[in-house]
DNA sequence: CTGTTAGCGCCTTCAG
DNA sequence: CTGAAGGCGCTAACAG
């Protein structure tokens, strides 16, 4: 029915083991005899069986990413440069490439795990691990078993813009410096002259939300503002949009005369901008407002947001190579990358 | 080293058999013979190997979703919702669940292929292929042969928002009717009085693409539109912001007299505001603005783009149902799911 | 309802 | 450099 390597190895008049050797190219084979069953391969249009393989060899070629939501842009860039750089690492030949696979976990705890318990299953040669973290210290328990697991199964473990993990279960740790990050930024909109500032945070639980919130607190301590206000502008939501609209309308309704608005992310300062806007406040006349990550489309908001990048697509290159195990780890296990502070059109001083 | 069904076995004091069929829920067991295997599981923390079972039973728990960009909503909502349709079919316990990945072949028809070769290796159980289609005739047999060669394999195939395909090894196949709803839009601004549409059409060589620009045609023809003009009103590009603002100053260079811009989708007519922005020209006073898809940010543009909705959420449901074997296929294996004109306020009638 | 018996297709020592 | 042989862990008949 289908073809197998036995197949292969008969047409070639070899064994077995020869066409494994060439396949794999783990161990050397005359060049005539590689050509014969090259050719054997591609007459019978042979496609190994991966199953089989990895059974044999106690490990497949299963790359897997796991994202919190795939329609999201912050984590399709990721994924997409892992992936990409994952690939890239294949030679184009019969074996050799990896699958490389993207997992949405929907940012619920529970299918993050069932996909991790999925992936161990397969056998996963590599699993990165993206976006931000759960603070619940049941859920970090629980995952820190889960990856020390897959670890000890002799899969590679990535951590990409997530924070580091206790235990030595990861293999390397590329994290965004949010908090710093988010300082810079409300320190710029400080030194613009502002006073009353909003922040629009994402949900509790996240590492991502805290790490921001606290960069933003970090600034608004430093400059003397961390009265009991510090409470009542701040308003947490989801990493959406609508989530940004609502926020900023209660911000308003508690402080109509706050002078910006920090959005935990672009996608909720895009929210932010037609809540302002509904309310018939102009941007960045009446009030500024700023966002984090930079993605594509922040440039062409109108106005132009001004935001934090963080380096998605390197960082997520850098990840997949680093699941390749073509990179070594930075020292320590831990890199921290930082944001740019990117000013556009959405801030200027607040007027008077 | 890692724990076996055998080892199961042994502290459930049953055979291998018995805690196979308890996990696989395929054949019938004493409750408290499972009872008895379930608590094993969890006390040896024993998880199934995936290639094992994959071999012996000659098809995975693997379901691959094929995307041409993981970093653009369009196809991250669709491969969402399918992940979370097949995801949800399973049971939740140590066997049943599949494992749905999206594969991001970033547009190459070469990457394409090879994605679907290491699906075939892994013996996938169903395979959802989406987005527009290369009309590249080379392309499309290879494509015919290696989807061809899963069916035959016992790999579910479904297509998902792309043309239907020759042949019979595909199971199902969701098709947008981008025809359809181009002409309607375009209708739509002939009705307000447009008569020098310019339209920014995406990369020739996609079916999506041909078959917009085609539905564009039909209403101009319809309206005694069709002279020289159409093409050169009508530029090519990719399916970027960036594109869309390329495309438009070339546009606007070739007829500054323009009334109105369709766009081949909804971040192209982001590029095309910016454009026509930069211009000193205003939206829709000046010019009128029309996208396609009606991706989340589009409401949130400003001004709101007009456009035409596609239920991608929806269709990426049915699609994972459909790779699941959920839902029975449409009759003839193809259902054409109609997009819905959006007016919202980037159109308007031409000045005076 | 449960145990026994063969492989599934490949990799990998071990010889030669 | 190449062949022979055993087994990876599980499932699927087949009996009972």
């Amino acid at each position: 029915m289908t073809v197998t390597l036995a197949d292969v190895a008969a047409r070639a008049r070899v064994s077995p083991a020869t066409v494994s050797r060439v396949l794999n190219g783990n161990y050397p084979v005359a060049a005539t005899t590689r050509e014969r069953v090259l050719r054997a391969v591609d007459e019978l249009d042979y496609v190994l069986n991966g199953p089989a393989s990895a059974l044999a060899a106690a490990t497949s070629d299963l790359v897997g990413i796991l994202v919190n939501d795939i329609a999201d842009p912050f984590f399709g860039i990721m994924a997409g440069a892992a992936q990409s750089a994952i690939g890239d690492t294949g030679t184009g030949r019969a074996g050799g490439e990896k699958l490389a696979v993207v997992c949405n976990t929907g940012g619920s705890p529970e299918r993050e795990l069932t996909y991790l318990t999925l992936l161990q299953r397969q056998r996963a040669a590599a699993v990165v691990v993206t976006g931000g973290a759960l603070v619940d210290p049941a859920h970090i328990a629980a995952l820190t078993a889960k990856l020390t697991k897959l670890g000890d199964a002799g899969t590679r473990v990535v951590l990409c813009g997530r924070p580091p993990m206790p235990g030595d279960a990861v293999a390397a740790t590329l994290a965004f410096d949010n908090r710093g990050g988010a300082r810079s930024l409300t320190e710029h909109l400080l030194s613009l002259g502002h006073r009353r500032i909003g922040y629009v945070a994402g949900p509790v639980e996240r590492s991502t939300t805290r790490d921001r919130l606290d960069g933003h607190r970090d600034a608004m301590t430093a400059a003397g503002l961390d009265g009991p206000d510090a409470d009542r502008l701040t308003v947490h939501g989801r990493y959406t949009r609508a989530s940004g609209y609502d926020a900023t309308r209660e911000l308003l309704a508690r402080d109509p005369s706050l002078t910006a608005v920090v959005a935990a992310n672009d996608t909720v300062a895009l929210g932010a901008c037609a809540a302002l806007r509904e309310a018939g406040l102009r941007i960045p006349d009446d009030v500024s407002v700023a966002g984090f990550d930079d993605l594509p489309f922040s440039i062409d908001a109108v106005p132009s947001l001004t935001t934090v990048r963080l380096p998605l697509h390197e960082a997520g290159v850098r990840a997949g190579r680093l699941a390749m195990g073509a990179d070594t780890p930075p020292p320590g296990g831990v890199a921290t990358i930082p944001g740019e502070l990117m000013v556009r059109a959405s801030t200027a001083p607040p007027r008077g």
